[in-house]
DNA sequence: CGCCAATCCTTGAATATTCAATATTCTCAA
DNA sequence: TTGAGAATATTGAATATTCAAGGATTGGCG
């Protein structure tokens, strides 16, 4: 019953190679619609997490969008340039940044959610509902059992 | 039944961030095991694909193995230095370029597919096999769906 | 045939990411 | 109380990726 791939199956049997292209394959179509606003998925995550209107420090916001730190520093400072989130400095613990969305963020926010649900509508109808939610509950579950 | 995601549902209801963190996770294991050979997944999976013997351009090479055109030359650049693979131009066709692997590269091959596989009997002992299984054939309907 | 557009791969410049080191603040135990 | 070590964020240099353009070859149509 449990059947990993032998050491001479082709790539495309192993679990790591079927989830890197159907990362790739859907986060694609996302940056498309999401490149209306010009914006890339990761920011949206940023505003999305953000768009909860608590402060939130940069590490657990690098957790939250998938980001390594100096990477998340870097483009945090564009959105900074860009109005979008604002730094305030922790006053209960000064080592940390809270970041916080912006009004006009917010109004990013709400565009680029109606891009994001309107793709995933997109899959719902080629791919089923039934199957995406199945989809979805193995992930969480995966995801469960990784950590 | 057909349940996106509503506007200001959690990120983490989002299948396109479901997919990206469940790769994210996977493949930084993956990555670990493999550093033992001091290998990047991508080189693994460009050997895996060239193991079958025969020559592959490398347009078709770039979307086996999910890299970009420019981003795969310069990855085969380091690996013809490294002698794991070699270039022969296509007779047939003098624009294109045939990627083979060399006797070294196979050895390689075959200790990073015990690696790999390793993994994947991990995952299944933690996860469960029909778990894995029922992902992977939903991983596989989606990708196929998207095309 | 001869030419023009399309295909294939590579290159170089611009951009982005990562690794290692740094600065700051906090924690806690001696 | 103070000093060592941990936690947090940022920076700069090294590395990698991407975008746009180029060179070579082919296919096919006038």
């Amino acid at each position: 019953m449990a059947k990993p791939p032998k050491e001479n199956s082709p790539i495309t049997e192993h679990l790591a190679y079927l989830l890197a292209q159907a990362n790739r394959e859907i986060n694609r179509q996302l940056e498309l619609r999401l490149s209306k606003e010009g914006v890339p998925v990761e920011q949206w995550r940023i505003l999305k997490v953000l768009s909860d209107g608590n402060g939130h420090s940069m590490g657990e916001l690098a957790d939250a969008v998938l980001l390594n730190h100096p990477t998340l520093t870097k483009m945090i400072d564009r959105m900074v340039s860009d109005t979008l989130v604002y730094r305030v400095q922790d006053p209960k613990d000064r080592r940390k940044v809270l970041m916080f969305i912006s009004d006009r963020g917010k109004a990013l926010c709400r565009r680029l959610n109606s891009l994001a649900v309107s793709q995933e509508e997109h899959i719902v109808e080629s791919y089923g509902g039934k199957s995406t939610n199945e989809l979805k509950r193995l992930l969480e579950s995966l995801i469960g059992s990784a950590n």
